[in-house]
DNA sequence: CCCGTATATTACCCACTGGTAATCAAATGT
DNA sequence: ACATTTGATTACCAGTGGGTAATATACGGG
């Protein structure tokens, strides 16, 4: 709608770069909207004509920017692995013991969990997909399955995290951490913050009180974690 | 197929009752081979003529047992109902501290997660149902959520359980547990039992190790747990 | 031996929906 | 002004799949 008007000769916006511009913009409001009515109504009951609708257009209008259904289904797991990548990767490339590299990793996840893109890449169903592209989205998940694991395994050796079988637990944590998204609406009475410094702290601490009414082990955060 | 002839007069297997019998096992049969294919491929994926040809029969002769591809998703539903309130009730009208009731829960609800009809409960997606049938879903669904809630904030009125928000507390745990069935196999090298059990140690008394390394609280099982 | 009931089959219908073809309109650039 | 390119529309096609009607077969009962 709004046509900035680029004016000035030599300007970086050439007309065919605004054109270019505006076609990206339409092409994000298409998987906004995707998005929204894939995790509102599931993939199957969400006919293309829909989203069309939704956006003012038809549904051939959309075929401008996406040679199919499922090509829309794979740019949605592409942008929702981003949100995972994004969190993940100064994690990994920091320092820390394994348990506080996994609880960094527990906030970096519920934090991407609580966006559109990011509930999208768990509970969208990658089955929809064909061989190459489930592939791709398969080994992104195993990917942050992995990244888990893999600080669950470090803090068993460097004595942060309890002997258990990392494998299992990297499990726990990440299905508590998938299961926000049956739940958490953005409206709600839950901040997204509170959610990720609650289920680092439970997930990682766990729910049973200690057994000496004394501050119970070498962490004195019991009741400080609120802060952004 | 076999006709076990019932012969005696004033027999309690009368014929007809025999008939009926038939067709309750074959009735079962459909929704067991439905949960299957179902979980396997998702309820879209998942046309009825396959159900059919997989039971050796036709698509129209499903509906001798169901009036829709719907109520059979419905009676999958309820089966799996039956299954997590099989192991609720008596935990529920027994004893124990808040922390103990959850465990027991963890466990309770881990078992049934492991069998199919426990999965497709956590796993389809009750948005296939109209509103009436789909409401009994949610309710059941939300009367586990509230179990688990309650007995967390039964644990931290009695002190066996931290201070937290049980809302939240119950999410993260029933997150973990329904993920269960996003990676379980009945044929992995991990059998249910174990997995019930990591999940209800984990998930109440946390991954961190204890910061003294004397042995943290009551339960002395913190190495025990690998063995198949 | 024949009839009625239950259960299965074949053939069919039709709604939905993803995708395409032909066409049209508007902005761009010479 | 005019041709070209881009992006949108209307009309349409075809596969898929749930559900039904008409019909055949098997079995128990009089």
């Amino acid at each position: 709608m709004s046509a900035p008007k680029p004016v000035m000769e030599t300007s970086p916006w050439t007309p065919f770069e605004d054109r270019r511009r505006a076609r990206d913009e339409k092409r994000d409001a298409v998987l906004r909207m995707a998005v929204r009515l894939f995790l509102e109504d599931g993939y199957h009951r969400t006919p293309l004509a829909r989203i069309a609708e939704r956006l003012n257009i038809t549904k051939p209008a959309l075929y401008n920017y996406f040679a199919s259904k499922e090509e829309i289904l794979q740019a949605l797991f592409r942008l929702g692995d981003e949100q995972y990548e994004e969190g993940f990767g100064p994690i990994e490339r920091g320092s820390g013991s394994g348990l506080e590299k996994l609880r960094a990793m527990i906030r970096a996840y519920a934090g991407s969990m609580t966006t559109d893109f990011g509930m999208c890449f768990a509970r969208l169903d990658d089955r929809e997909l064909a061989e190459a592209p489930r592939a791709e989205v398969r080994r992104a998940k195993r990917r942050y399955d992995l990244a888990f694991r893999t600080q669950i395994e470090r803090g068993v050796e460097d004595g942060s995290i309890r002997s258990c079988d990392p494998k299992l637990a990297a499990f726990a944590v990440a299905g508590a951490l998938n299961g926000i998204a049956d739940w958490y609406k953005p409206a709600g009475a839950l901040p997204a913050e509170a959610i990720a410094d609650q289920f680092a702290l439970q997930l990682t601490e766990g729910l049973a009180a200690r057994a000496d009414p004394a501050r119970p082990a070498g962490k004195p955060k019991t009741a400080a974690k609120q802060e952004g």
